[in-house]
DNA sequence: ATGAAAGCGCTAACAC
DNA sequence: GTGTTAGCGCTTTCAT
């Protein structure tokens, strides 16, 4: 009886067997070396079809000391950005032949530690984090790993090895700039006050830099609570801001969906934009380009930052280890639409 | 010099040494075996975290011939809808210990065929594909892992195994009877015109049937073009329905991105939302709760169908996987609201 | 161009 | 409660 018609798992040597060469040759076979006679090569390959065989990576693993696995960790995969980047990651590793093991933190640290944890037992070649937020012992296990590390979506002061971001800080900057040039000064910002995000607190940090170094007041913050930020709570913000702050001129979302949502609630109450309220948002999402007015923002390269890392995480598994670690800046891009107004 | 000193891995066997007692110990330690001793356990988790051990997935799955991995399928992740089920499947297996294993298809059988070829090689112990549409091959290479399969998005007729799902032909009817019961008759859908989006096509060909029900007329259709499907080729798609049947008086789009690129052109040109033109779309995307007028849709519930195949999955790898293949069906929800207008 | 032997790091099975 | 032995399915290494 065939090990098929056993029931049992087929392995090469039963290929190997059927054909009448070697485990050995079985296996360069389906690696493609080319000291495998063509022939005999296309006869273990379509043997192996017949028999149903199918080669076990895990055993290969294992004995090469090699996974093909990239880790990676977003905060959540259900935000259009933070997809994009997983997306163009997934594709550009799999170029390489590489595998992603895919992990959300849901924005808690305590919960990034853990993954990391689990995925480190799964031997990946290279960790990616997308804009994570690390305990100690996170940092640590990462380290002690002697993996390459690549950090996302931001440009951290005292980053664990590679990065590929940005400054979410000098984005915001862009656009109050706009906005002052435009003539606004009493600017607000909706957002950026949880611990959990990072890269908000970053963004609201920006606006406040930003606006002093305008001479303009600052207090014009409206909190959206934790994350992830919906556009319902950009629209109760936005309410929230006016209540206490009536005379604001403009508007600025710490992620367009914020900023959508603050849209939604002016067309509701009727308050012109940008006539009366200029709005801006962050982030390059699809809704700012098509709303009505459309939306300034700023692109954060979302799908570049994950096709570079991609293309850092091959390069630096085909042997380009030597060197110090690379920072590679994707500059974000100031996106003029309607809802600034034209120039005064 | 110790192994860790020399640049080695470490392994369970180094721990074993320094603790004093066999590998065998070490291993039950680490999966929580009751037999071992709890000052012995303590020792040596102690130990294995001193000397910077990490446990070796690869080797105890090989050795296991389980992976705990469940491969995972989807058009591309880069959609609110499928990032969410995603969301939920990942968080609801993860609570088995269970591991995701990602990768997009693109809307393409021929890369669907080829991801779920090399995702078979890692030895999955279930496949989830969400949306997808197979190529025989595909079909047969998952019928021969004998893996349970579990479809989502879709009831199809001649399902691989197991499904978890809805009819999306049927979800648009109840627009349609909805649409029609505030008085609309001249209506139109946008989209679904596509081979590389059954499911967009189902909806379709749900809503000319429900038109031939009420004896309305089924030809206010208009082509979006290839999937992923954007709000701005929504629309365009108006501009062409309206130019082609001005008189339309409703209009549903394929998604609620559509829809929403819908609404933002009637906003652009004028057109009164609901009171000249009625707008609905698909699938309860968070946009469609803010925008102003609000968009009437159908709940096809993504995150719950993630979680009921996490369910799935978790009852059918602990060994119940007696009797036929399960059919979930998760009923849509029609969610009113005021783009549909005031009932007449 | 192909094969034989050894072993990757873990755990099932059995022993005590 | 703990240890010994063998082996998971592949590939490295060396041989021919």
């Amino acid at each position: 009886m065939s090990p098929a018609a056993r029931g049992a798992t087929i392995r090469m040597s039963d290929v190997a067997r059927a054909v009448g060469v070697s485990a050995m040759t079985v296996s360069r076979a389906f690696k493609g070396d080319d000291s495998v006679r063509p022939e005999t090569r296309d006869k273990i390959l379509r043997k192996a079809e017949e028999l149903g065989y199918v080669f076990d990576a895990t055993a290969a693993n294992l004995r090469q000391n090699r996974t093909g696995f990239v880790a990676v960790t977003v905060p959540t995969i259900d935000s259009a950005n933070f997809a994009q980047t997983v997306r163009a990651l997934t594709q550009g590793l799999a170029r390489e032949g590489l595998q992603i093991l895919l992990a959300n933190t849901e924005y808690d640290p305590a919960q990034e530690e853990a993954v990391i944890a689990q995925l480190l037992r799964r031997k990946p070649e290279a960790v990616v984090l997308t804009g994570g937020q690390h305990t100690p012992r996170t940092r640590q296990l990462l380290r002690a790993s002697k993996l390459p590390i690549v950090q996302l979506w931001d440009l951290p002061d005292d980053p664990l090895d590679h990065v590929v971001g940005f400054s979410n800080a000098a984005s915001i900057g862009l656009l109050v700039d706009h906005l002052v040039s435009r003539g606004r000064r009493r600017i607000g910002f909706l957002g950026g006050d949880s611990d959990r995000d990072p890269r908000g607190r970053q963004r609201r940090a920006g606006f406040v830099a930003a606006l002093a170094r305008h001479g303009l007041e600052t207090f014009r913050l409206a909190p959206l609570g934790e994350p992830p930020i919906s556009m319902a709570a950009g629209a109760a913000a936005l309410d929230a801001l006016l209540a206490r702050h009536p005379d604001t001129d403009a508007v600025i979302g710490v992620s367009d969906l914020v900023a959508f949502g603050a849209l939604a609630e002016c067309q509701r109450r009727r308050i012109a934009v940008p006539g009366t309220l200029a709005l801006a948002g962050f982030g390059n999402y699809e809704i700012g380009a098509v709303c009505a007015p459309r939306l300034t923002t700023v692109d954060a390269h979302a799908e570049r930052i994950g096709a570079e890392a991609a293309q850092l995480v091959g390069a630096l598994l085909n042997g380009d280890r030597s060197g110090p670690p690379r920072r590679i800046e994707i500059p974000p891009a100031l996106i003029i639409r309607e809802t600034s107004g034209e120039p005064r």
